[in-house]
DNA sequence: CCTCCTAAGTTGGCTTTCCAAACCCACCGT
DNA sequence: ACGGTGGGTTTGGAAAGCCAACTTAGGAGG
């Protein structure tokens, strides 16, 4: 059988490497610069270079020059890498919940006053998209 | 420097491997077989094994005997692997928005009649977390 | 002028993963 | 006994990852 067709597949191919999301948790940060990223985030240099790369080319960053004379650049997030904070966000909260052990090293606070306590739910009803709250629709076949 | 602490890392450390967050998507589809695994993703069989051995000892996944004789089991969603949806969903969304081309694969219908059009708000106020409205704090750090 | 320093990568050498295909084992139907 | 199915493990070569050292291009200090 060949592997099913599948927006998740299409989105892992793009940020799934091991390092790009912390890469872009770091430009997030405000840490745009390549040795900031290497140093907040571990990763080897010439798999940094690589992972970078591939974000530019896929539109998620963009390379901006801050100096000419010895040329120098940041990575900025594009549109498309600016949505992928609600990526980070859920992957934040279940690793808050499920995986790091006692006091959390971040918290957020959102415009209300609050401690951010991200919710998934649907943009139409505002009710939450639990898991049992969803069906599969085949897409554009009519029934 | 030292790598930054962080729930993204350490979340990552367990499904951010190649494979893991599609093999978690066949199992919330129902597909919960090593071989329907297997095909509906693409992934080699030795590495699905080791990825499966991980999300089990990493609480994501248990497996769950379905037949004693030729002994067979299913790899079932604990809790936490549950709560993984909303990190599938998210990138799904992004997939969908800035990746996929043309017609969608999917669609998730929400109970309230209306396709699932996903956000992310905050529990308090139920206003969108978007990433202007948010600020980090210190963690723990009394004010 | 000579040397050191920073930023942003490259390069070389080694180790680890990945992948595909083959193999294995236990059972089942015929 | 013979082939098929489910759930893996083994094997061997290709690809990717890791680390440390090097490069390039321009300052800054002496």
């Amino acid at each position: 059988m060949t592997p099913r067709s599948c927006s998740v597949a299409n989105a892992l191919e793009i940020v799934g490497e091991r390092w790009s999301l912390l890469a872009l948790r770091e430009v997030f940060f405000g840490n745009t610069r390549f040795d900031q990223i290497a140093a907040n985030t571990g990763v080897s240099r010439d798999v940094l270079a690589a992972r970078l790369k591939k974000l530019v080319t896929a539109g998620v960053l963009e390379k901006v020059q801050y100096s000419t004379h010895p040329p120098r650049h940041e990575y900025h997030l594009t549109e498309s890498g600016r949505a992928l904070h609600n990526v980070l966000l859920m992957l934040k909260e279940w690793g808050d919940q499920y995986v790091t052990e006692e006091p959390l090293p971040l918290v957020y606070e959102h415009s209300c006053g609050n401690v951010l306590e991200p919710r998934v739910v649907c943009a139409s009803c505002g009710e939450e998209a639990s898991l049992e709250s969803l069906t599969r629709a085949p897409a554009s076949a009519a029934s």
